[in-house]
DNA sequence: ATTTAATATTGCAATATTACGATATTGAGT
DNA sequence: ACTCAATATCGTAATATTGCAATATTAAAT
């Protein structure tokens, strides 16, 4: 017990939920606004941008990378970090398609 | 240490994050899927559907509650689930959002 | 009032996450 | 080759999450 029961699971609510805990820390969430605004992307200045000690800022990136919602490119000795499209037009789709089913439905909760 | 230092980043990215984690786990993911699709929503049809035992579809439940997600009625002596659809129109705008502000900025990873 | 069905809560063990100091790696510039 | 700057990895402590058996609660039906 204490380990998720992956394998019991659809595959497409497996890759949701992967996404989505991915941006379920807000040091995370605010990697990703940072590279949505930032002209170059290298990893010093989210360093400096973050409440946080460079290996947990490096920990988080991992994170971001290993769920695919960022990709890296080694850019001299820095790291060009940018958010991977793919990943967020997944977590699109998925909201907008709950959303217009919604609105289908008729909510039947007060 | 251990535990998220919530209060050194901002409302809107602790916002999303609260939201993106309750659905880091894929029996939340299913969860809301069956709340979309299912015409009553007794909690109990949910047990059935999900490779858990009761208490802990309860406590998942409670998170998704806890987060704002879903919302419950009490209904007889069952409740009656249902997803909230402010809660999903923000995680919609939000990832619109970052969509829309990728597709003006030519992103500069390869 | 008792029983039954639906759901929640408690308690606890197993596992995962978060955070960071110390240390390693790797590429650029000297 | 040496140093420096940027980033990653290791080790580990603190905390959180996951899952469930046992138990509690609550409302309906008898």
């Amino acid at each position: 017990m204490g380990a998720t029961k992956t394998e019991h699971f659809t595959n497409k609510h497996n890759a949701i939920a992967t996404l989505a805990k991915a941006l379920g820390h807000p040091a995370r969430v605010a990697i990703i606004d940072y590279l949505l605004h930032a002209e170059n992307c290298i990893c010093g200045d989210i360093v400096n941008e973050l409440p946080l000690a460079q290996p947990t800022v490096s920990q988080h990136l991992k994170e971001l990378k290993n769920a695919g919602l960022i990709k890296g490119s080694i850019e001299g000795n820095s790291i060009c970090y940018c958010i991977d499209e793919k990943a967020i037009a997944k977590m699109k789709t998925y909201f907008v398609h709950i959303s217009m089913t919604l609105a289908k439905k008729k909510n039947n909760c007060y």
